[in-house]
RNA sequence: GGUGUCAUAGCUCAGUUGGUAGAGCAAAGGACUGAAAAUCCUUGUGUCCCUGGUUCGAUUCCCGGUGACACCA
């Protein structure tokens, strides 16, 4: 058993003081779901305005928020994904419903999105909150991944597609070290990794310059058991507030169920309610249990992060 | 009240011709580079209901309890 990390208190004013002081150049608020990370975002932006109003900091400096939550881009997936709009106020927001629902935003348009939206709220002397519990869409903003954006090498594929699969295995393994073959267990994983394995042999990593630097990390904790609980109630609540109506509304506009599905938690198994493969009461057990698995996968994901080396200062919400 | 069936992991249940047990789910830990709320890997979990008997040895067989269910009254 993981001990929960130990507690301590931020003191948001020193922490807007020390960002100004160039300390460190973005503020990112991380934790699992359910762990009141939005409502933290949202107090310091008002701390910020506060200090704003008393003096304390250039008149005008406002916060923003850049959301880091792989789901609440899709525009229209609302209750499902707990945007909470109202709670924002008139804090402005960034990276929250650009794009369609049912089709696949990804990883890399995050990256570039964030780095968008990033510089210019520092070209406007605003000062940045990422906020968010997608722990890759995290690391890729603030840990800036070289990512070159590999384009599709259709001959290259038609290539490899001819050779067997412990062949590109090998390959790939004298190209990059691979922790476990067994971590492609399809060979589309596969052949893309290894398109995009050659694309970095043959091209030198690009750098990406306009990525933070130095994030200060702040991290909402709660108990797992408080956190399960937490869980629990805001499921009742969601199906209170419409959420089978919301995905049916998705269904109805013709969005395949099995895209849905792949979207995961409230978007999957109430889309298996609705087509009947599940029943009622069996949806809310099996999705209850499914959103306090994600839970403890994004807590092993930040764990992971602090074992790399970065700092999380985790905080009662 | 009588008869029968059952009682094993947090749950649903296998199993042991007598040598103290295993599946699924849950749980815990981990991984993660073009859908990451996805996908995948690893790991246990026990007075085998309680007394007593037979036996070198009982969770397993026998007696008696207790509880659950079914049927009969």
């Amino acid at each position: 058993m993981a001990l929960l990390p130990e507690a301590e208190n931020v003191d948001i004013e020193d922490t807007v003081l020390r960002y100004l002081d160039g300390e460190f150049d973005l503020i990112c608020v991380l934790g699992p779901t359910a762990s009141g990370k939005t409502k933290y975002a949202v107090k310091i932006s008002e701390t910020i305005r506060q200090m704003s109003a008393e003096g304390k900091i250039v008149s005008g400096t406002g916060a923003e928020i850049i959301s880091a939550d792989s789901r609440q881009v899709y525009r229209g997936m609302d209750i499902g994904t707990g945007k909470d709009l109202g709670e924002y106020g008139d804090i402005p927001y960034h990276l929250i419903d650009i794009a369609d629902a049912g089709t696949q935003y990804n990883i890399y348009e995050y990256q570039t999105d964030f780095e968008k939206a990033y510089t210019e709220i520092i070209g406007r002397g605003n000062i940045p909150v990422l906020c968010g519990g997608s722990g890759l869409y995290i690391e890729a903003a603030t840990c800036g991944y070289s990512l070159p954006d590999v384009p599709a090498n259709p001959e290259l594929r038609a290539e490899l597609e001819k050779e067997d699969t412990e062949t590109l295995i090998r390959k790939l393994a004298s190209l990059k070290p691979l922790h476990n073959s067994t971590d492609y267990d399809t060979r589309k994983r596969l052949i893309r990794a290894l398109e995009i394995a050659i694309y970095e042999s043959e091209h030198p990593l690009t750098h990406r310059t306009n990525l933070p630097k130095r994030t200060f990390f702040i991290g909402t904790l709660v108990s797992r058991e408080e956190r399960n609980e937490r869980i629990d109630r805001r499921l009742d609540a969601r199906l209170e507030e419409g959420m089978i109506e919301e995905v049916q509304h998705l269904l109805d506009s013709g969005i395949p169920a099995e895209n849905l599905i792949y979207y995961g938690l409230e978007y999957k198994f109430v889309t298996l309610y609705l087509t009947g493969v599940l029943k009622y009461d069996e949806m809310k057990k099996l999705l209850a249990i499914a959103i306090h698995q994600f839970a403890k996968r994004q807590m092993t994901w930040f764990r992971g992060m602090e074992r790399k080396g970065i700092t999380i200062h985790w905080t009662r919400p």
